[in-house]
RNA sequence: GUGGCUGUAGCUCAGUUGGCAGAGUCCUGGAUUGUGAUUCCAGUUGUCGUGGGUUCGAGCCCCACUAGCCACCCCA
């Protein structure tokens, strides 16, 4: 369809049918995260740009081609936030909130990345995040998985999501074998297909990912991950491992699950289905120690995780795992001489008195035919008719809108007539 | 950023070798002037994504652009 003007290209509208589902989600997850303690922040969708240039990574993929970056009227290089975990620890450091004590916190809004649209991926996204600052052991790592864990439980989609996690190693670890890593591609660069050649110096842990046959022959005696763990490291993640199965958290071990962002150590994990395509990555996260003091703070351990609050509702949508709801309870019409005035005040006593009832007063005029088929496309389950008789009477009509066929109704004083509506709404 | 497919009514989609722009649904009104998913009748759907080109004539063929979907890539 032509249209004027149009949104931003990867930007949706999320129209009503689709609030409808978000707020579903929303209110499971914010149960969810108060459940385990955690508190929320809240930080400003625009950050200076080099706050992600330090978090994220200079040669990241994330930094070098997919950040909203612009001079706003004073020349200074602002850029909308492509992810949460950079803007919450310089909150964090600037209001001093992990200074010797430690923080379990969660956010959620719209992040932004220039990438090529596609299912399960906008240039406008929204994310869950949930970031744990001053605790250095596998038990919080262990904690914020069950947490995420607990989504899915609570969901229903538990059966469609795997947990696959890998251990990075210290950051030095972590170095120490990029370095070996770099050093070994290099020597075998010219028998490496054109993305592994490239990855070598953008991102050369993802080389090991590679699905090129060659590479792969190449990669079978690459140096291994493993053998530069210190003794530290591989027992940080033996207990992370002890503690998931204790609690029944099934896992797949993936020693090429190394993540996209430069700020990760030790724990990474990823949630993934199969049920989305392309994008199946529904939640990810890790460790990532280094970050704090990278972005001046003393150092602070750290972990948390990321969700993708569009896969997800795209994989519940897909299960069917959301319930239909319906936006009216009580339909009011009427057809009496000062019909606008009377109903108006009547819908407004009805909501005083029913205050947790969903109550639409027709507007519009029509005939009565056309109000109840109103009442009805709205799926409301009571009508209240304010009509000439009633309003002489002073009395309401209560139509039962589910009873089936010609619907039972009622005409009563007031006060029955308000605990009929009550009946109703709790059947 | 690269590739493939797609774009016709609010929605889902037909549209023959290039020859009057269609169906279903929705909406509106009526059959029933105080009664809703059914039924029956009537009515409105329009920049055929945009701009060029070929042609007597283009929804259809050609080019460019744009948007969407899917995949690569990347990640949540």
């Amino acid at each position: 369809m032509a249209v004027s003007i149009q949104a931003v290209r990867g930007m949706n509208d999320l129209l009503p049918s689709d609030t409808a589902c978000w707020q579903q989600a929303e209110q499971v997850l914010r149960e969810t995260v108060a459940s385990f303690g955690y508190s929320e922040v809240r930080m400003p969708l625009l950050e200076k740009t080099n706050l992600f240039s330090r978090a994220i990574g200079e040669v990241t993929d994330v930094v070098e081609k997919e950040m909203y970056t612009f001079e706003d009227r004073s020349g200074e290089s602002l850029s909308l936030r492509p992810e949460g975990t950079a803007g919450c620890v310089r909150a964090c450091l600037e209001h001093n909130l992990i200074y010797n004590q430690e923080q379990r916190l969660w956010y959620m809004g719209p992040m932004f990345r220039h990438e090529r649209p596609q299912k399960g991926r906008y240039r406008q996204f929204h994310q869950l995040g949930v970031e744990v600052f001053g605790l250095n052991g596998p038990d919080i790592d262990a904690e914020i998985i069950l947490l995420s864990k607990t989504l899915w439980d609570k969901f229903g989609i538990s059966d469609n999501l795997k947990l696959q996690l890998n251990t990075l190693g210290s950051s030095e670890e972590r170095m120490a074998y990029r370095q070996k890593l770099v050093e070994y591609l290099e020597a075998h660069f010219a028998d490496l297909d054109e993305d592994s050649k490239r990855r070598t110096h953008t991102n050369p842990l993802r080389v090991l990912d590679s699905k090129d046959p060659k590479t792969g022959e190449i990669l079978l005696n690459a140096p291994k991950l493993a053998d530069c763990l210190g003794a530290e490291s591989r027992a940080h993640f033996d207990k992370l491992r002890d503690i998931l199965e204790s609690c029944g958290v099934n896992y797949e071990l993936n020693s090429r699950l190394v993540r996209g962002l430069d700020y990760y150590n030790l724990t990474v994990f990823e949630w993934v289905t199969d049920a989305l395509g392309a994008q199946g990555t529904v939640c990810g996260g890790g460790r990532y120690d280094g970050l704090v003091a990278e972005l001046g703070g003393t150092p602070t351990p750290a972990v948390g995780f990321g969700l993708g609050m569009e896969r997800l509702i795209l994989l519940l949508t897909t299960l069917d795992k959301l319930k239909e709801r319906n936006a009216v309870d009580i339909y009011v019409v009427g057809a009496c001489a000062d019909a606008q005035k009377e109903q108006a005040k009547l819908s407004l006593r009805l909501r005083s008195d029913l205050p947790h009832a969903r109550i639409m007063n027709h507007c519009g005029g029509g005939s009565f035919k056309k109000q109840f088929r109103r009442a009805d496309k709205l799926q409301a389950k009571a009508a209240v008719i304010l009509g000439e008789s009633e309003l002489k009477d002073g009395t309401l009509t209560v139509k039962d809108l589910r009873a089936g066929d010609s619907g039972a109704q009622q005409t009563l004083p007031y006060a029955e007539a308000v605990a009929l509506l009550q009946r109703l709404l709790a059947a």
